[in-house]
DNA sequence: ACACTCCGTTCACAGTGGTTAATAGACGTC
DNA sequence: GACGTCTATTAACCACTGTGAACGGAGTGT
């Protein structure tokens, strides 16, 4: 099966070629493929990564690497292996962010971690008292969620 | 830091099983194998990784997963893909990973978005009955919170 | 012009990440 | 006991990641 296509990723590449493009010394011009490649391998003391490979990635010919490669990539230019995951972890709906916010309420959390293993049915009676308190308390009744 | 620990032996398999271990519903046991491999491949639409190549990384017989698989593993546990780094600085706590269990459960999700922006003293009684539904159901008062 | 060097690019192939199929064991149930 | 269903485990594969060895082009020095 190839995957040639099926994943909108391409991400990968972008990345690279931005981190390129900016993460070099100012006194001189972007880093060359066989330049990085080399500084990287030299550094592990063993064959991390060959140029080749890494002009394929930047081109998006080769769009999955490995852990322990990207780990490098990023080690070499200085940035957190978070950057390559970015656009995923970015791409967070707005009911996650809420979660994130409203998550920051300790009570809360203690309700969540209390909540978890309950019945469904006690679930739904809790919902309903908390729409109660919604109500009491001038708040529209519910957000509704997608997903 | 040093490049060539980033495929440290077993950091990967230690992580995963650290995260089947704590992050599940506490309703039941760990997930298995085959459960996250569908789970995510259900979600994703097409095949993502086979059960037995995650059973293998949970085994450390396979050590250096791609990118894409290893985002979907921490997509699922709802933990960032830095998680699996080991030059990671803030470790996710305990609780933390109990929460995110816990927020697999749409239900709980809701009831989290719903509860947020009410005032503390709802709260408090939406506590007390959540903990009336916990005595009812046999199970402990409440789960203690290391922090 | 010529030689030299370095980079980008291509391609066939090597190596391994990842899959499929099959077996054995655990658990429930009829 | 026998059957069905689930998971763990193994082994034989396959596809894709990753490599080495080229070739062409651009710059540099003679």
């Amino acid at each position: 099966m190839s995957v040639e296509e099926s994943t909108a990723d391409g991400v990968v590449a972008a990345r690279l070629n931005h981190l390129f493009a900016t993460v070099h010394p100012a006194s001189r011009g972007p880093y060359t493929s066989p330049e990085v490649a080399s500084a990287i391998n030299e550094k592990a003391g063993h064959q991390v990564l060959s140029a080749t490979y890494l002009w394929q990635l930047r081109k998006g010919k080769r769009q999955d690497p490995t852990h322990s490669r990207l780990t490098a990539l990023a080690d070499f230019f200085g940035v957190s292996p978070m950057y390559f995951y970015e656009d995923e972890t970015a791409k967070r709906t707005d009911e996650q962010l809420r979660l994130a916010g409203a998550l920051r309420n300790p009570t809360i959390r203690q309700l969540v971690l209390d909540t978890d293993g309950l019945s469904e049915q006690s679930m739904t009676a809790i919902a309903a008292m908390i729409q109660s308190a919604r109500a009491m308390e001038g708040l529209p009744p519910s957000i509704p969620t997608a997903q």
